[in-house]
DNA sequence: CGATCTTACGGGATTCGTAAACATA
DNA sequence: TATGTTTACGAATCCCGTAAGATCG
């Protein structure tokens, strides 16, 4: 009894009556034969509990209370649209937003095209980019700040979903002067006894090379933090080095070269983070297709 | 296209959904099957464009956009129902408002008793009371500055409707010590050779009166605005005075007696009017129908 | 396998449009 | 009488509730 029904039909041959003070002038505006419109607008004054027009043949004009409520009709009209209009703008992924969070290697390497795409596809989608390792990429999915990562581990919590999304093979980067740079095939026995550029124990690429490389007792010379840090020092001479395909732009200069090395199992799988009880909004849903649409061919993992 | 139509009950169902999480309670809340209440979100998908909820099985879940809308969806649901309690509190003589014109001696005397009845059963109307002379109780109406009036004259334009109200005889007003006062039955006749104590000659009643006593030939000494000070003026001894029945309230005094005039023909006659286009509001209906039922028992005019 | 949402479907209410009746200036 | 609203009514549509089917945990 306190929930009437109403709706937006109702309220808008309302207003046209109103404007037009005429009802089969106003049901035409609004598609509708007369007695149809009138029966909605009888269903309306009955909705609302008063009448709202007095009507002669004659003359058709707002009573007091229909005046009044002409002023909450319009509003709530207006509001009715703008609401409309808002979801459907980010169904149409005319407004929206995304937040991705991806290791460095792929933000700065591959992603951007990936981005300039969407971009140009839906320029007023806002994007919310992070580079972060991997753990920070996971967490920002975990927290709610991410809608999903690029990130180069599987995530452990339950409410998160974890798949392939590309594996990366490692090459090796000398300078061009160095003797490996000669050589057609390079494999994991062919490093031992070279000097070697190493990254952080911390980073994740240093882990997969440890565990590979190590047994071919490189001399471990540096632990750096950064990979142009990295290219600086082989392009002095200090030593090689082995990265993944990813991070190869970081090393294209004319006095070094990168060669693919040679050791099957040695690679390291990245993978796409999403939470798993939520789905993404349309616009992150559209940004995710993209990046799986184009995503690195290198083959997937697993 | 640009015109989905939007129920008010589509939008309570989606924030029952959206508080529940959860058809088959939601559909309860709402009184509904929980198949018709699934189709009624789905309805409501449809209109708006886009998915609202993600659902598995076990878990219901707004989406991103869902999650926008609900709170569009809440704030217009507020608006729909602050819209038609404004309209319901109308319409149940909560809220309103009247306004009403009147002459001066049935505002001051009659019509009190009428508002405080009106007030006991409606305290929330606003009423809006104007004690005017004839010409501006019209006017005030024709200018829509008050839903009715009650006037001693016929409203001359056309968008006004005049209808009889009462018609008010006519009573002599002398002290007690008075060689009339012991007169059991007055007429026009009587009052020859008695000092007459008249109003102004822009008063109705005046016009009244000279028209059916100026014949008798009275001596008029005086020309005064204000009843009161007519009644003074009687009490003082300077005279008698012929005034209408509604007026009488201004005379009640020891000193004083009253007695109807024997003068056929002689009356008042009194409308009310309204504006002949426009119909009352519900509050302004309300005062009118109980203004008509307790209209003074004189008689009605013509 | 149990809880829960969706699909299928028959019955009933609602709403539509055409045509006739009705009302006012 | 002419214009314009309401009533009448058959047809199409929409909506509801029951029952069966599908799906996730």
């Amino acid at each position: 009894m306190s929930e009437p029904n109403l709706s937006s039909r109702q309220l808008r041959a309302f207003v046209a009556l109103a404007e037009a003070s005429n009802f089969t002038r106003a049901a035409a505006r609004s598609h509708l034969s007369q007695p149809a419109f009138s029966a909605l607008i009888r269903s309306l004054e009955t909705a609302v509990g008063a009448r709202l027009f007095d009507r002669t043949t004659r003359r058709v004009e707002l009573t007091v209370e229909g005046a009044r409520f002409l002023e909450s009709a319009r509003r709530l009209l207006h509001d009715v649209e703008d609401a409309l209009r808002d979801v459907g703008e980010h169904a149409a992924l005319r407004r929206g937003r995304v937040a991705v969070a991806a290791l460095p290697a792929l933000a700065a390497g591959w992603l951007p095209g990936v981005l300039a795409a969407f971009r140009a596809r839906h320029p007023d989608i806002e994007l919310d980019i992070a580079d972060a390792l991997s753990e920070a990429c996971v967490e920002r999915v975990r927290a709610g700040r991410a809608d999903f990562a690029l990130a180069a581990i599987r995530a452990s919590a339950p409410e998160l979903r974890t798949e392939p999304f590309c594996s990366d093979r490692f090459h090796l980067v000398c300078r061009r002067d160095h003797p490996l740079a000669d050589r057609r095939r390079v494999g994991l026995a062919d490093l031992g006894g070279h000097a070697f550029v190493s990254l952080a124990r911390t980073s994740s690429v240093r882990q997969h090379i440890d565990a590979a490389v190590l047994p071919a007792k490189v001399q471990s010379v540096m632990e750096l933090e950064q990979l142009s840090t990295v290219a600086g020092m082989v392009r002095a001479g200090l030593g090689v080095t082995v990265v993944p395909t990813l991070t190869l732009f970081h090393f294209e200069h004319p006095d070094l070269v990168t060669r693919p090395l040679h050791a099957p199992g040695l690679r390291r799988d990245i993978f796409v983070v999403r939470r798993r009880d939520r789905s993404l909004s349309i616009a992150a849903q559209a940004l995710f297709e993209l990046v799986m649409a184009r995503r690195p061919a290198r083959g997937r993992p697993r």
